[in-house]
DNA sequence: TGTGTTAGTTCGTGTTGCCGGAACTATTGA
DNA sequence: TCAATAGTTCCGGCAACACGAACTAACACA
């Protein structure tokens, strides 16, 4: 039995839940792609959009994940892929949730680390 | 070996991480007790606000997922335990992210059924 | 004080899902 | 045709989840 490579599929907006992109996003690595392909506005291919030392069958775990929940749109280039976000149609959907989210995680990471007063441990009855 | 019932344990509002705000509300079930707490605005306890017939242990297990990434506060009363939304702090440290997801979940819930097309799966080469 | 009720927690078990290494496919370039 | 590059698929181990059963804790009332 060969191994065949299968078709990339992208869920029709309609199809695209909230709770799956909520899902999608909560992982920091997926989140840190997101955030790197709104960044560099352009269609980037998966090695550069993702953190350096990811093994690769991670990483395309993760790209399948944001692919499944509607996040991205990917598609084949020579020997890679380009992914795109696509935000346009999940803003028309979901309106003002990814922006809300890459602003909140580009504060919590470039920001000053940790955002806030951290005492540890608070105790209710 | 007698089993202890331990306290509420609740994050300082700078522990509190994006990525477990997001996890957490990425379960239909915990999107739905928030939603519930929004709605009626004022503490609920714990089976109120839960989806019928749901498993008790299940329910517990969610409220502490709930109450770890900092959604919300818990505290006992009596027999009950009264959960209110840590929504001020949240916005605080998350502008406009939490809002942003309710209503998104509230559309989408009681909204028009899917909210858009739905043409089946789209493939890309 | 004992018994019952209500509300939730903890434990144990079976099932599901994620991570990463190894082996693979597919395309491009020399 | 061989090597390099860029991803994908499979698989094994380990962690997380769901749910039933047994438990705790607070109250009510006789």
């Amino acid at each position: 039995m060969k191994r065949m490579q299968r078709p990339f599929l992208h869920p029709a907006l309609g199809d695209v839940t909230l709770e799956s992109v909520l899902y999608a996003l909560a992982d920091p690595v997926r989140l840190a792609i997101v955030c790197k392909l709104t960044s560099g506005n352009c269609p980037m291919n998966c090695t550069s959009a993702a953190p350096d030392n990811l093994p690769k069958s991670t990483q395309s775990h993760h790209y399948q994940v944001l692919r499944e929940a509607g996040l991205i749109r990917s598609e084949r280039r020579g020997t890679e892929v380009v992914n795109t976000l696509r935000c346009t149609e999940l803003n028309a959907k979901f309106p003002g949730v990814i922006p809300a989210i890459l602003t909140a995680a580009s504060i919590a990471h470039s920001g000053s680390n940790g955002g806030g007063v951290s005492r540890s441990d608070e105790v209710s009855a």
